[in-house]
Parts: structure tokens; C-alpha cells; sequence
RNA sequence: GGGGUCUUAGCUCAGCUGGGAGAGCAUCUGCCUUACAAGCAGAGGGUCAUAGGUUCGAGCCCUAUAGGCCCCACCA
């Protein structure tokens, strides 16, 4: 059966196809096979409410490329995915619908509320996924994951239960950032801190027992007159001082020593507080005194804890004031605080108002004020969890052996943000007033109030013996279940023959936005669980931002959406767009002139596969001798071996878009644009069936590795083509990835064939350089004393007339230009040339030189030089100052003492060859220059 | 306050362990040459932010300066 390409690339249809094929053929799937080493990658799994947005594209297709490449290299890989149930995302957007039904979420409550939830998780849970397929994803479906299946919650729980008796978990009163408007507690990485205009109130507290005092409990106006019986606070939040507790200064700080261990009246509540001396006042700022507020400031909690203060919670969970709050009961913060302000100032307490700038924690999330609050929540102890995850770290980056594996950032620097966040890490509060989520597996005995930690429900207390249980109301933080995706995916706790052998999982690839909420704790989780790093290398990769530089999102509509450009310029441009220019961990921007380059791209390998397979019908290509190579054969495979051998290099060092630009150039300037033009003269001209043979052998073993190498990034144009070319493999994807061969290197030939494009080149540039368009042949005399160039031309003759616009090519040895009239002698027998018009010039001297005639035009081009000798003195005098230095530096290193004794004798060895062969370069350079100058 | 990062052609960006200054797009010129006009051939265009330093040699290493961006941070 005769199979051809339809003319023009048109990726619709074709990537569906082709997907489902590799579907069917069931290639993504991996099973432990112990004859095979593994690569295995856990995918960052997508929220369910998730749609495919540009980040995710990027993220995936990078892996989709590690994990491709790896599978042709011959590793067993894995590429594990899922989905994560998003607790807060999730619980958000569900609530936001049932609005829309009119529903309220209390309404339905717990048990109603979940129904509904897992009704959304079957509706759309799916739906990223089937778009993680339109990508070319080869993700082994058959073992998708969740991270509220059955085995994760399994793992969580095994989590909570072991850290919590190890201590590692407790419940404790403590500030968390509480959200107002989500009403739930959040983390430390939920907080996004923004800096914002606000102001410093000076606020008069009077020292009890005063008349001051007097005057103020009698609701009576300061007037101010004796200032030493007042004590100044300065407060950017007055609202908070409804519950202070305290008021503290520096025990330094001379100012305040006769004040230090008196008591001052709290206004507006009118209750004494006493004025402690704590370090942590700093002199210099403010007025040098502080108003402590245990519940409501993280500082003051501290503060409190070392004097004993009472913790005076003065806000109800949606940021109102509370009863505690007095007359300020009920209203909002914002407008208690005006309220604080306004009674203030009647009362002639309020000093002055000063502007002030300060950083305010909000919610990633709402965007809402986070408050910090007093409250009794779930927290995990972060002081033992960090050290060995910056000590696996630290013992890679140094080179030292680990107990806990590797881990390795790229790019390095990134090493720096992980551990400067693990090493000023606080505790993780993990509980959140949410329904969505791992239920907290802790459980209250409602007689005793003992607290039981366990697997499985209770049924009586242990230690009352009554059965009066409940369960913790709380669910835990989204992240928690998510830090132990790469071994809860592969089935711990149980000891399965996939967590055995998978596990630790290679690379991970994620954004440096999420190191902090993900990686940082997969990596303390995987070590104090399993006791391995979970990954050895994280691949961070930055932003897709649109072409402005803005960061793409839904309340500026500036995002792209992936599968719109699927759908317009395929998978594959998509894929290489995002790959292409782009180094590890930086953002980059979306052009659609890029994308559309990238098309163009799978248009030209299109085109010259097509221009291949055209050739080839009706022939028997079989592999020829290498004697029957001709030298631009051997030229084109010693580039691709470089080529592959420069690609495999940098996929292993993860420069995937180094690499990428290296086959984009090698196939499109080197495949296309030189060998396939160099070739069609022997295809359509020539009758050497031995050559037409070697020739279409070559182009089409070339085009089959260079579509190999490509597949990773471009997989399903790669496929196509691949299959239409050759009968002998059902699929590139599992075919086997090209490797460097020593034999394949024909040094000599690249040399020869780089000379002949210098000379082509000279030729162009000239002849557009006098306006003379291709259709006017020209006759080219290649005139030099160098032996090996004149066979170069000669064996190329066929196609560097072609390239070069040449009727004719006549090769002729010579110390110094063809004249003019020479050169006359000779077109004047040829029989399609012309005499040349207009008087012959005579030729500037000069060995290795082309000399162009173009009779036709009635133009004679006395020249285009092989070699410039200015450049040439110049390259020759930077090759003598390499060598200098590098003879210096050899030189250094033999006769340095510790280095001969110390050294292994190879290495000195080596360095002495060096030595011999520098110094022979040395020579040529040196005569070379003096000849030239 | 701490840390990171960037400044290279008109635009957007590569440039791996120091030795050739590059790509895509844009611009200009000529071509529908039997794979490809989503193409071919050619051209113009850069004190690699600035100032020092290390080196035989610096876009790359070191120091300082200017400007941009990002992250972290409990100074009320």
C-alpha cells in the first residue's frame, strides 16, 4: 500500500487520531519491571474545578518531554497523574452555585453539602484531564489518582495519626491568620502581604490613680496639662486596643523607667492594664511604647505568653466586634475603628494622627484583610520536620553523601528560596473550618473531654468509658494531602511493589510560585515518612505571561486559552512555542508570531519528509557501503551525530530549550536548506543508481533520527510522519532514541562541505549584491594550489553548480587569480557562456579563491575570496593568545609540585598530551602568520 | 529590612564550565526555482546598562553605581 502525506500540514483531526492510537496501543502504561531501570514523575495534580490554562500547558508539556525522551532511552516511565479536591478552591465555587439556587450552604448542611460536592467532583473532576489529553499528555491513565480516593485519605490519616504520636501534631491556642470573609483559618504561604497607606494614631493612656484618670473614668475631656501623667502609644490598628492587655516598653529605655511596673487606665474600656518591660520594644520606633494585644497580634501573643497576660479575643469570625468589644459590639473593624477614633479624640486622647505605610496580610485567595486571631487550632511542628530537608539539600549541593537521597534545584538558585523559607519556618496550622477536605481524625469525648487521635472512629472513651464521641468538625489544609502525593500515589502506606520500585520518583517539574505551599513540604513529608527525598531534581519553570509582560488572569481577560490555540495551530506549535528561547525558571511571554513560527516549523518537516517519501516511491532504498557515500552524506550524518549527541547532553541537564533550538537549526539550515538542495541534483540529474540510492538511504535515516530527537516536543507530527515513512515500526514514541557513535564522525568531510557553503555563500552575496537574478547562469572558476579543496569542488560539482546558479564549474590550480582574459579563453569554448563583455579587470591576488564569471549578464565578478586575510590574521592572533594561555596554564599545573605528587597519573598524562598538542598548534599558528603578514 | 533576578539588534528573548555576539518576529532587496510563499536567496542593524577589577583573553567571574521586576519579613 502506497501511503503519502496530504500536501499541507494540518494538525486537526490528526492529533486525536493519533492519541487515541497511542491509547489503544496502551504505551503510556508502566508496570514494575525489574529487567528496566525507572523514571518515574508524579504530576502536580490539577485543582477538579480546574480548567487547562497556559501554566498548566507549560508544566506539562515539560515533563511531557522528560518523561517521552526518558521512555526512548529505554528508563520504564512513569508518569503518575491525578487530580487534588482543591479543599478551599472547591468548597468556594460550589458554595457560589448553590447561591445562584438560592441555597445556602448551612442549610444543607455537612452531609447534604458533601453530596453535592461529590456530585461536582463527577461533573468536572474530569474535565482537565480530558484537556491534559488534547496536549499530547502521556500520562498512564489507568493508575489516575485523587487525592480524596480511598488509599489517599488512607495515607492522610496514617500521617496524622503517626505525627501526632510522635508530638509533631497538636492542638494548641495560638494566633493564626483567620479570614473574615471565608471564615476559616489559613496558613502562613496563604498570606500575600501588600503594602498599604494607613496611618499611626498617638494615643494617651492615663497612669491610674491620677487625677487624669479620675477625669477620663468620669468621661470627663484631657485637657492635656500634665503630660507626664499620660503614657503615649503609637498604633496602627486603635480597633485592637479593646483588647489590650498591657502596655510595654524597653527595660533600657530611660525614658520610660518611672512608669515601668505602674499600671495605666485602658480607655474606653476603663479597666486597669500594667506596664511591663519586654526586648522586644524597640526604643527607636514610635514613641518607644507599645500597646500589647495578645489575641489579636502575633508579637503580643509572644509578648503575653512571657507575662502571663490574659488573651482577650475581641472579634467574632466574620471581623465584627464581639461582646467583649463593649459598647463597640457589633460593629465591623473598620468601623469600630473609626468609632476608637472618634471617642478618642472627644475625650482628648488621641495626640496626633501621623501618615504611615505598612504591610497588611491578605488572602491569596479573597484578597480579604487576614485578621490574626487567638484560636485553638491544629498545627504541625515544623522545627525536627525542616532540618533533614535542608540537610538532603545542603549534602547534594555539596557533594556529600545523604540518608534521605538528593535533591537538587534547577536552576540552583532556587535552592536559596527553599531554604531560607525552611530555615525561618514557623508551625504549620493545618486545621480549616471548611467541609470539603480530610475530616480531622481526632475525636472529643463529650463527658470526660479527653481527645482521641486514631485511625478508626472511637466508639468509647478510654478513658471514661462513656460513648459520648464527636469528631473534630475541622477538615485539614488542602496541602496536606497533597505533600504526599508522590508515594500516596504509589500506594503507601501499603508496601506496594510500585511504591518499591518507583519510589523515590525522579524529577519533579513545577512553578516557583508553589515551591513554598507544595515542594518544600512533599520534601519533609517523603523524608520523615518514607525516608527519601521524594525527587531527587525539581524542575522549576516561571510564567506564561501575554505579550505585555502582565501576568495572565481572569479579572484582566488577558488569558489565552490553550486549547484555543490547539485547536488553531495544534498541540505540537503549542508545544514548542513554550519550549522554544526559554531558560529554566524564567517567565516568558505568549506571542501568537510565535506560535505561528512553530507551526511553520511543522510545516517545513512536513514538507521535506513529503519531498522525501516522493522521491523514494517505487525505489527499493537499501543501506548502501560507505564507500558509495558521498561526502555530503558523510557531512550531514557527522552533523546529526554532534547534533544527537549535543541534544541528549542538554535534555540531561534539563536545557530543554537549548536543546530544542539545536534540532530546530539542524533540521531546518542544515537538513532542509543545504543537504536536501545539495541533493536533488544527483536525484533528478544524475542516473548513479548507487548514489541515488546512498543519497535517499541518508536522507531518509537522517530525517528518521531527527524526527526522533524532535518527538519529545512535537509528538504528534513526529508520529505521523514516522509511521508514513517506514513500515518497519508501529511508533516513534517507543522506538529508540538516537545515540552518538564514534564512526559516524567524518571530520574531514564537514570540513570540506563547510568550505563549499563558504564559497556558495560568496557567490549569493555577490550576485545580489549586482542585482543578477538566479535565472542568469553563471560560470564559476574555482582557481587554488590547494589539492584537497580542488577534489572537495570536484566531487561536489554537481550540486555547487546548482547552489551557486552556475551553468559550469571549471576547477583550475593556481597560485593567483584567473585573469580576465583567461577566463575569456575559456568561455569562449564553452558552449553556453557568452563572451563576457566590457574590458577584463585584473584579479587581486591571493591563494584558496573563486573567481565568478557571468557572461550572460554581461557582468564579470573578478572575485569572492574564500578567505579574507584581514579576518584570517585576526582569527589566527586570537588562536595564538588562546594558546598562550593555555600553554601558561598547562605549564602552571606540571610544574606545580603538589599537582605531579597529588595527581592521578591519567590526569597528568592527559595534561601532558595537551602540553604536545598546544605546542604544536603553536608552531602552525606562528608560521601561518608570518606567511600571511 | 533580607534575598533573588534582570538590563544583549526596532520588539521579545537565548547565550551551558570565560575564547565565533546569536534566534524568532519586524525592516529592506530579489525570487511563485518540480517538498514547502506557513517558502527560498541575500542585506542592514548591537560600546552586551555604567564605572572599576581579575585574566593572555570578560556578555559570562569579582566590586560599586543606576534603573526595572519578583519573593520573603512579627517593628507596634
Amino acid at each position: 500500500m502506497k501511503k503519502e502525506l496530504s500536501k499541507t500540514y494540518d494538525p486537526k483531526g490528526m492529533e486525536d487520531r493519533i492519541y487515541k492510537k497511542w491509547l489503544n496501543k496502551n504505551y503510556f502504561h508502566a508496570e514494575v519491571d525489574r529487567s528496566k531501570k525507572p523514571f518515574t514523575i508524579v504530576i502536580p495534580p490539577p485543582n477538579i474545578t480546574g480548567q487547562l490554562h497556559m501554566g498548566h500547558a507549560f508544566d506539562n508539556t515539560m515533563q511531557d518531554i522528560l518523561i517521552r525522551f526518558k521512555r526512548m532511552q529505554g528508563y520504564n516511565a512513569l508518569w503518575q497523574p491525578g487530580c487534588d479536591h482543591a479543599s478551599i478552591a472547591t468548597e468556594v465555587r460550589i458554595i457560589a452555585k448553590l447561591k445562584e439556587e438560592g441555597i445556602d450552604k448551612d442549610d444543607l448542611g455537612r452531609e447534604g453539602f458533601l453530596k453535592r460536592a461529590w456530585e461536582w467532583k463527577e461533573e468536572y473532576g474530569g474535565r482537565i484531564i480530558e484537556q491534559l489529553k488534547k496536549l499530547g499528555s502521556s500520562c498512564d491513565w489507568e493508575r489516575e489518582r485523587f487525592t480524596m480516593d480511598e488509599g489517599c485519605n488512607k495515607a492522610v490519616t496514617e500521617v496524622f495519626v503517626n505525627l501526632y504520636k510522635k508530638g509533631l501534631i497538636y492542638k494548641g491556642n495560638k494566633i493564626v491568620n483567620w479570614c473574615p470573609v471565608c471564615k476559616t483559618t489559613i496558613s502562613d504561604a496563604e498570606v500575600e502581604h501588600e503594602e498599604q497607606a494607613g496611618h499611626f494614631w498617638h494615643i494617651r493612656y492615663p497612669v491610674a490613680g491620677t487625677k487624669e484618670a479620675l477625669a477620663m473614668l468620669d468621661g470627663k475631656k484631657c485637657d492635656g496639662a500634665d503630660e507626664k501623667n499620660y503614657v503615649v502609644v503609637a498604633t496602627t490598628r486603635p480597633e485592637t486596643m479593646l483588647g489590650d492587655t498591657a502596655l510595654a516598653v524597653n527595660p533600657e529605655d530611660e525614658r520610660y523607667s518611672s512608669i515601668a511596673g505602674k499600671t495605666v487606665v485602658l480607655p474606653l474600656i476603663n479597666k486597669d492594664i500594667p506596664v511591663i518591660t519586654d526586648s522586644y520594644v524597640d526604643k527607636e520606633f514610635g514613641t518607644g511604647v507599645v500597646k500589647i494585644t495578645p489575641a489579636h497580634d502575633p508579637n503580643d501573643f509572644e509578648v503575653g505568653l512571657r507575662h502571663d497576660l490574659e488573651v482577650i479575643n475581641v472579634m467574632n469570625d466574620d471581623a465584627t466586634i464581639n461582646a467583649r468589644g463593649g459598647k463597640y459590639e457589633g460593629m465591623d473593624r473598620y468601623e469600630a475603628r473609626k468609632q476608637v477614633v472618634k471617642d478618642l479624640e472627644d475625650l482628648g486622647l488621641l495626640v496626633k494622627i501621623e501618615d504611615h505605610s505598612h504591610n497588611v496580610g491578605t488572602h491569596d485567595r479573597c484578597g480579604c484583610t487576614v485578621e490574626p486571631m487567638a484560636k485553638a487550632q491544629w498545627f504541625v511542628a515544623m522545627e525536627e520536620l525542616a532540618k533533614p530537608a535542608i540537610e538532603v539539600l545542603k549534602a547534594t549541593r555539596e557533594g556529600r553523601d545523604c540518608e534521605y537521597g538528593k535533591l537538587q534545584f534547577v536552576p540552583e538558585r532556587f535552592d536559596k528560596t527553599y531554604l531560607h523559607w525552611l530555615e525561618g519556618i514557623r508551625d504549620w496550622c493545618i486545621s480549616r473550618q471548611l467541609w470539603w477536605g480530610h475530616r480531622i481524625p481526632a475525636y472529643y469525648c463529650q463527658d470526660c473531654g479527653e481527645t482521641i487521635v486514631s485511625k478508626e472512629a472511637p466508639t468509647v472513651c478510654p478513658k471514661c468509658g462513656k460513648s459520648h464521641l464527636k469528631q473534630d468538625e475541622d477538615v485539614l489544609d488542602t496541602w496536606f494531602s497533597s505533600a504526599l502525593w508522590p508515594f500516596s500515589t504509589l500506594g503507601w502506606p501499603e508496601k506496594t511493589k510500585e511504591l518499591d520500585y518507583f519510589y523515590p520518583t525522579d524529577v519533579l517539574v513545577t512553578g516557583y510560585d508553589i515551591i513554598f505551599f507544595w515542594v518544600v513540604r512533599m520534601v519533609f513529608s517523603g523524608i520523615e515518612h518514607t525516608g527519601h527525598s521524594p525527587f531527587h531534581t525539581v524542575l522549576i519553570h516561571g510564567l506564561v505571561r501575554d505579550s505585555q509582560g502582565r501576568k495572565m488572569s481572569k479579572s484582566l481577560g488577558n488569558g489565552i486559552d490553550p486549547l484555543e490555540i490547539i485547536d488553531k495551530y495544534g498541540a505540537d506549535a503549542l508545544r514548542l512555542m513554550l519550549m522554544t528561547g526559554n531558560a529554566p525558571g524564567n517567565d516568558m511571554r505568549f506571542y501568537y508570531e510565535k506560535v505561528e513560527s512553530c507551526r511553520n516549523f511543522a510545516n517545513k518537516v512536513w514538507n521535506a519528509s513529503r519531498f522525501i517519501m516522493m522521491n523514494m516511491e517505487d525505489k527499493t532504498v537499501t543501506k548502501p557501503a560507505d564507500s558509495d557515500l558521498e561526502p555530503v552524506d558523510k557531512w550531514i550524518i557527522s552533523r546529526l551525530n554532534s547534533v544527537v549527541r549535543d541534544v541528549t547532553d542538554n535534555m540531561e541537564k534539563y536545557e530543554l530549550g537549548i536543546a530544542v533550538g539545536k534540532i530546530y537549526d539542524f533540521i531546518w539550515d542544515e537538513f532542509c536548506d543545504w543537504y536536501i538542495e545539495m541533493v536533488k541534483p544527483r536525484l533528478y540529474n544524475s542516473d548513479d543508481a548507487k548514489s541515488q540510492n546512498a543519497a535517499l538511504y541518508t536522507l531518509k535515516t537522517v530525517l528518521i533520527d531527527a524526527l526522533k530527537l524532535l518527538h519529545p516536543y512535537m509528538p504528534f507530527v513526529t508520529e505521523e510522519i514516522f509511521c508514513t515513512l517506514q513500515d518497519e515500526e508501529e511508533s516513534i514514541m517507543v522506538s529508540s532514541w538516537p545515540v552518538y557513535l564514534s564512526e559516524r564522525e567524518y571530520a574531514k568531510e564537514e570540513q570540506a562541505i563547510e568550505t563549499i557553503k563558504e564559497a556558495v555563500r560568496g557567490i549569493r552575496n555577490a550576485r545580489t549584491g549586482m542585482n543578477v537574478p538566479p535565472s542568469k547562469k553563471a560560470h564559476v572558476f574555482v582557481v587554488t594550489a590547494d589539492k584537497d579543496i580542488r577534489e572537495t569542488f570536484d566531487e561536489g560539482k554537481l550540486f555547487f553548480a546548482s547552489l551557486a546558479y552556475a551553468s559550469d564549474v571549471t576547477i583550475l590550480e593556481g597560485e593567483t587569480m584567473l585573469g580576465g582574459s583567461e577566463a575569456e579563453g575559456i568561455l569562449s569554448d564553452s558552449s553556453d557562456a557568452s563572451k563576457p563583455a566590457g574590458s577584463p579587470e585584473t584579479m587581486l591576488g591571493g591563494s584558496d579563491a573563486v573567481s565568478v564569471v557571468i557572461p550572460g549578464a554581461n557582468i564579470y565578478i573578478p572575485f569572492a575570496e574564500l578567505v579574507d586575510i584581514k579576518q584570517e590574521i585576526e582569527r589566527l592572533k586570537k588562536e595564538e593568545s588562546r594558546l598562550e594561555g593555555e600553554l601558561k596554564r598547562v605549564n602552571g599545573m606540571l610544574n606545580n609540585e603538589k599537582f605531579v605528587s597529588k595527581a592521578p597519573a591519567a590526569k597528568i598524562e592527559e595534561e601532558k598530551g595537551k602540553l604536545a598538542k598546544y605546542t604544536q598548534m603553536m608552531e602552525q599558528v606562528r608560521e601561518r602568520l608570518s606567511q600571511l603578514s
